[in-house]
DNA sequence: CTGAGAAATGCAAACGTTTGCATTAAATTG
DNA sequence: CAATTTAATGCAAACGTTTGCATTTCTCAG
């Protein structure tokens, strides 16, 4: 009958093997130094006594945590899940754990979590921000202690960092146009805050395949807001208040999409005939709905296992600036569906769309330097 | 020009301002013995200093992390991620940081993280085991070291512990019992591998609210398989390879009522007319898919509070074992939507259906006792 | 056997806090 | 103003590891 309380400890093992607690320790890491036949009994011992590791302990003795914080707008919302959960389990292989932490979209939160998180002494971040976050100077802390940092998706403009980002301009760009092919003259955009780089780049992607169309840009056809659904009904009641109605709507956030679809649907706008859409993400839903959303798939598991291999890397070799501080761009791609005039898919259960393993291979090589 | 490298501690401060680190240490914790003149100069001299409390030290002296640990199956599926989202805010609010691991609804990974996040020392534990856990064992050390663990939604039959979960019995009656109402008379059941306690309670309510309304049993017209996509649609296929079809089909998962309602688009099998579909909890595609599907909400909100409420109760006061083996049963709601007949939703942005908050009132008060 | 080199083990400090107890300084009282 | 209480500060140990260096124990050639 073993004592009640009390965690057993490595000293422990030690004094009833009448060892030191450094040869425990070794065996335990399997030291080189130390004999196969003492490893074994060590082991067997710690096994017997119910000895767990104390990662603090060891923690603060190496002056390392094995933790990697994330911080997200929040883990709700499909692209930052998709992320996470593939972040995650990557992650385990490595032996790390994963904090996640949400800001709600508040910078004072952001501002918290990064403290936290910090004293922690998390060995590596990655950070997708705030919409409003413009000034990041609460992450330099982790810049001073050399932790390796990643920012991904919400990615700061000028702040010197790694950072890891779909190809948004080419993404707005390629869902405009394709409304153009479609034979859309009179096409709305659905864009976010433009505090955030996201929205600035598809917007520029926008107003690019317009040009290149020939297609004049008005700019009471884009709408700036908070990508709720409330915000995406009420951007639709404005924009179906009055006639001419748009013949396209490219909405850069699929819950938009959504929503105007359902307004559209509950209004007889019929979809993709009188309007087409186009959202972002690719989000599932988009899927699911009737008629299914053309939208653009940003690879969340390419983009995910990247953000981890960076992070490994940073770990490990304590790398030159050049790559502490450089671009990676993840490649995107249109998934044509039937709100812009595609076929239904053939079963809903594997569809034929996506290749990620593909699409994998192409992103890796896709490495761009910052300019 | 401060040096480079080289956290600050608490020593540094010390010795800058000629005080003991004793004193600093209180001063920084607001210790009440700490005059308010020193304390004010401490902590302008740690704000100057850019010192950063050390998690992990403080840790391993209190023999407390501020860490809460959580497993569930995995973060993509909707309840597990609504779960967690809240968890994780709320926790933020007691000032704990919470590691979310996915067990990927395999055993092993659930040992290997029971483990790592008892190395990490976690203060508590949230659990939503796997399919197919039913030894709980890998849990006991946790048990053993008076670290409050709380189970939740997957929850072991009869393993002694902290169970919070939604009432799945009166869910799988009320799921079938509507249909019953709709007027359907061969209801076909979905449920999952029964080593799940979810499943075999609401198989239960289905079996009762069957006997109560007259209608056989039969064991051919329920299916058990692990709730994918491509299982839904084979049971789909399945189903409808033979006449008669069911005139009601109760989906103990969303995911699979939405997979077997495109199956039967696909077919051009009516619903609801030729055959009403049930849900379960209350996924948000079951509301944007056409038609909108019935299904039984869980309350993730409220159970992710409660999950947190216990959590810090049992960290805080030493419990009674009464409290820490006791269990909770959250209530559940019944959704009724297109897909067995009901009216679709005025305007998809602010549906009447549910107010969480008033929900929310009544399950706190609904709090069980283990019979 | 002896001695040298290699292999295995041990010593003790260090990581950055917190905290019980001892001590000193300040305030209060008779 | 001495004596006593109260307020403020300091000392040093402890938390459980890891690791550089010193020491002991082998092994084996000469």
């Amino acid at each position: 009958m073993s004592s009640l309380r009390s965690e057993k400890t490595i000293v422990d093992i030690a004094e009833e093997l009448e060892l030191s607690v450094s040869t425990v320790s070794r065996a335990l890491n399997d030291h080189p130094n130390i004999s196969a036949k003492t490893k074994e009994r060590v082991k067997k011992m710690a096994r017997k006594m119910g000895y767990r590791p104390n990662a603090m302990a060891a923690g603060l003795r190496n002056n390392k945590s094995k933790i990697i914080g994330l911080i997200v707008p929040r883990i709700s919302m499909f692209f930052p899940a998709a992320i996470s959960t593939i972040i995650q389990n990557k992650l385990q292989e490595y032996g790390y754990n994963l904090i996640i932490c949400q800001s709600n979209d508040s910078l004072q939160q952001e501002i918290e979590l990064a403290n936290t998180l910090y004293s922690a002494r998390v060995d590596g971040l990655a950070v997708s921000a705030t919409l409003y976050t413009t000034d990041f100077s609460h992450f330099d802390i982790f810049k001073q202690q050399n932790t390796p940092i990643v920012f991904f998706d919400r990615t700061p403009k000028d702040y010197n960092v790694k950072v890891i980002k779909g190809d948004d301009f080419l993404g707005g760009f390629k869902a405009t146009e394709h409304l153009v092919e479609k034979g859309c003259k009179d096409i709305v955009h659905i864009s976010g805050p433009l505090t955030c780089n996201l929205y600035t780049e598809r917007l520029a992607g926008y107003k690019e395949a317009l040009q290149k169309n020939k297609l004049p840009y008005k700019k009471n056809r884009v709408f700036f807001h908070e990508l709720t659904r409330e915000n995406a009904w009420q951007a639709a009641e404005r924009i179906f208040s009055q006639k001419p109605y748009p013949d396209g709507i490219f909405a850069t956030n699929d819950t938009t999409a959504i929503t105007i679809l359902e307004y559209c649907r509950k209004h007889g706008i019929r979809v993709p005939e009188d309007c087409k859409i186009v959202g972002y993400s690719n989000d599932p839903r988009t899927e699911i709905v009737t008629p299914s959303i053309t939208s653009v798939d940003q690879y969340p598991t390419t983009m995910g296992e990247r953000i981890v291999a960076a992070l490994m890397d940073l770990i490990q070799a304590r790398h030159p600036a050049a790559y502490r501080h450089s671009q990676e761009i993840v490649p995107i791609q249109l998934v044509e569906r039937e709100s812009t005039g595609g076929m239904p898919k053939e079963t809903p259960v594997a569809p034929a769309g996506i290749k990620v393993s593909a699409a994998n291979g192409a992103a890796v090589k896709a490495v761009k330097k910052k300019k």
